[in-house]
RNA sequence: AGGGGUGUAGCUCAACUGGCAGAGCAGCGGUCUCCAAAACCGCAGGUUGCAGGUUCAAGUCCUGUCGCCCCUG
């Protein structure tokens, strides 16, 4: 039997998106992004999105659907994935889930659903963490909501203040924790790619010197005119960062790769640790040689 | 060779006139319901270059020694 759905996830720089375009033309699928940086137009070579031709003529959804100056909503995406995935299971086609931003995975595969948002209530409480600090919100969310307040840290400014915003709004407590994963939404199959420790962290080296090769500082010079710097979420991302942080503080960008590359190391710990947890996901090592068809067996007996 | 400086955690550096060797970064681990490539938390890490001496007590003072840096010949 077909199955529903696929995913690949994984730390960065273990071939995703390669194995992602391979397994939807074996399947007849489509690639369904699922990295909230990918999401953004321009920002292509410190996302390391794949180039038109290593697409196969593969099609790639959600990906330069946002500009620079837009904040990412896990929300927004959770909605227009599974509209995607929906359209694409009535059309017959196999759903190539691919990304390493495991929230974002999670909103589309689990039965998650985000209470909305009030960005001027969000922009107050921003204003009185920054005045207040964080352990003054930690107090308030304690007399509202003891639950949410024992499983938040008091340190934690960036969740006390959406745990405030949400029981404002909803007028319900907040304790909103994230669930055990359950069986997946549209059955789906969820492939973990990931290898030797050192053998990835070299290979972050390496793609990381590409990126400058490939002209990752020019890339962030274009974005900035367009409000790069001023973008909550793109901004922050990896690489780009570390350019813009260099730019502006008149120093060498090429001597961002080194900080980049260590941050980006750090960043695989931190996926490794997210996706570890998940029982579901069948784990594959990426330096395989026959990768591909043991991803096919597995999308077979899901 | 002489003069000056320096040596403390993997790295960069703290430690007032001697008084329990600390921090940042890196490392390892954890949390995660709308910025998630984010935010936050925990843990580990040391014969203070080496050998002596003074002292109740030495990273700190003294002697010697080794390494590195600067200046002068």
């Amino acid at each position: 039997m077909k199955p529903r759905v696929v995913a690949v996830v994984g730390p960065t720089a273990t071939g995703k998106s390669d194995i992602a375009v391979q397994l939807a033309r074996r399947l007849g699928g489509e690639v369904v992004n699922a990295d909230a940086m990918q999401l953004y137009r321009g920002m292509d070579i410190g996302t390391a999105k794949l180039p038109a031709a290593a697409r196969c003529g593969v099609r790639h959804h959600l990906i330069d659907v946002l500009d620079v100056t837009e904040t990412a909503s896990v929300a927004a995406y959770q909605r227009d994935a599974r509209r995607v995935v929906e359209q694409l299971l009535t059309a017959g086609r196999v759903p190539v889930l691919t990304g390493g931003s495991g929230l974002y995975v999670r909103a589309v595969l689990d039965e998650l659903d985000f209470p909305g948002t009030a960005p001027e209530l969000r922009a107050e409480l921003e204003c009185e963490l920054a005045e207040q600090g964080a352990p003054a919100l930690h107090e308030r969310l304690h007399r509202l909501d003891p639950v949410a307040a024992g499983r938040i840290l008091p340190s934690n400014g960036r969740r006390l203040v959406r745990a405030l915003e949400v029981i404002r709004i909803t007028g319900r407590p907040f304790s909103a924790a994230l669930p055990q994963p359950g069986p997946a939404r549209y059955r789906a199959v969820i492939l973990g790619l990931d290898t030797d420790p050192a053998v990835l962290d070299a290979r972050v080296g390496t793609r990381v010197d590409r990126m400058f090769a490939q002209g990752l500082v020019a890339e962030v010079r274009d974005l900035l005119p367009g409000g790069l710097r001023e973008g909550r979420t793109a901004s922050q991302a990896l690489g780009y960062r570390q350019v813009i942080a260099a730019l502006d503080a008149g120093s060498d960008p090429a001597a961002a790769a080194e900080p980049i590359a260590a941050a980006t190391r750090r960043f695989v710990r931190k996926q490794r640790s997210w996706f570890r947890r998940d029982p579901r996901i069948r784990w594959l090592d990426c330096q395989q040689p026959d990768l591909l068809e043991r991803a096919l067996v597995h999308t077979r007996n899901g």
